[in-house]
DNA sequence: GATAATTCCCACTAAATCAGTAGGTATTAT
DNA sequence: ATAATACCTACTGATTTAGTGGGAATTATC
């Protein structure tokens, strides 16, 4: 039930977008610095990011990217929907990508105990990322204490 | 998220056996026909069920599988981490093998909001996963309506 | 004791996915 | 004009996935 780099990084960068909400755009350069990760793997992220009308960039000299829509308007279900594919564990309970069962003690669907029980699963994963917005995530990062307060 | 054909086949072979418990052992042979497992694949996954005392076998003629516990006793949790691993979308959100974030705004661990948000989906996860028996889902199985009664 | 059914065990593989890297083009502020 | 940026496509090496294959050991039955 692991997630990809790619969905682990794309919630990383849409965090720090959604702490600097409102300043100017960031460039893949300058985020990839604060995010620690590789510029030219972390462009192709944003530019995923991007068709997805999550954020918008502007190019050339003081270009970069900043979030297309409000963060609390952004959730992490859907970015991790778009990064790493359905949040249900089997394709014949997802939502988003239904495939049918094979045959295997469901016939039609209704009263596969597994497929229940995946979906209960899909459901327990949506029910706490699909209520996320990275808005959210923004304010509890706030609100915590600082990170150089940490001693190290 | 999603599951590996190892997690789901073995669900569906350990359903299988626990809807027949107390009956004599079943051969891959057979076990393979029921779930439509290939037979050599699902003797793998059948002796890693064994080395983690999920089943047990017996060799020889008459030989095959059963469940080594009782079905209630046996959690769909304890199946799929062992095909799969943890349940956490993160490592660093794992209570069974865990490892420390990156250092991206999280030196100590305590309040990094993302390892706070996967830990939550982890529990999520697990909440339904780690309650769930294959008693519990074999009684489902036996309450719905036979496969033969619906029309295909 | 032979035979056939079975588990056990190890090696192999083709395909897919992952996690990037590389390099060039287009755009734009200065 | 220049330099900084996004845009785009292709490539790659490593790992994982989803199996297959073949033979040795065990055991019930004849």
């Amino acid at each position: 039930m692991h997630l990809s780099s790619k969905g682990e990084y794309a919630t990383r960068a849409l965090l720090e977008l959604s702490l600097r909400e409102g300043s100017r755009a960031l460039s893949v350069h300058d985020l990839s610095e604060r995010t620690r990760i590789s510029p030219k793997y972390l462009e192709q992220i944003m530019m995923r990011l991007r068709s997805a009308s999550i954020v918008r960039s502007h190019r050339g000299v003081n270009g970069g990217y900043e979030l297309a829509r409000p963060s609390t308007n952004i959730t992490v279900g859907e970015v991790v929907r778009l990064m790493d594919g359905p949040l249900a564990p089997s394709s014949c309970a997802s939502e988003s990508a239904h495939v049918p069962c094979p045959a295997y003690r469901c016939p039609t669907e209704v009263g596969c105990v597994l497929r229940g029980l995946w979906t209960d699963v899909r459901e327990a994963i949506a029910g706490v990322l699909d209520r996320t917005t990275f808005g959210q995530l923004a304010e509890r990062q706030r609100d915590a204490r600082p990170v150089e307060a940490y001693a190290i």
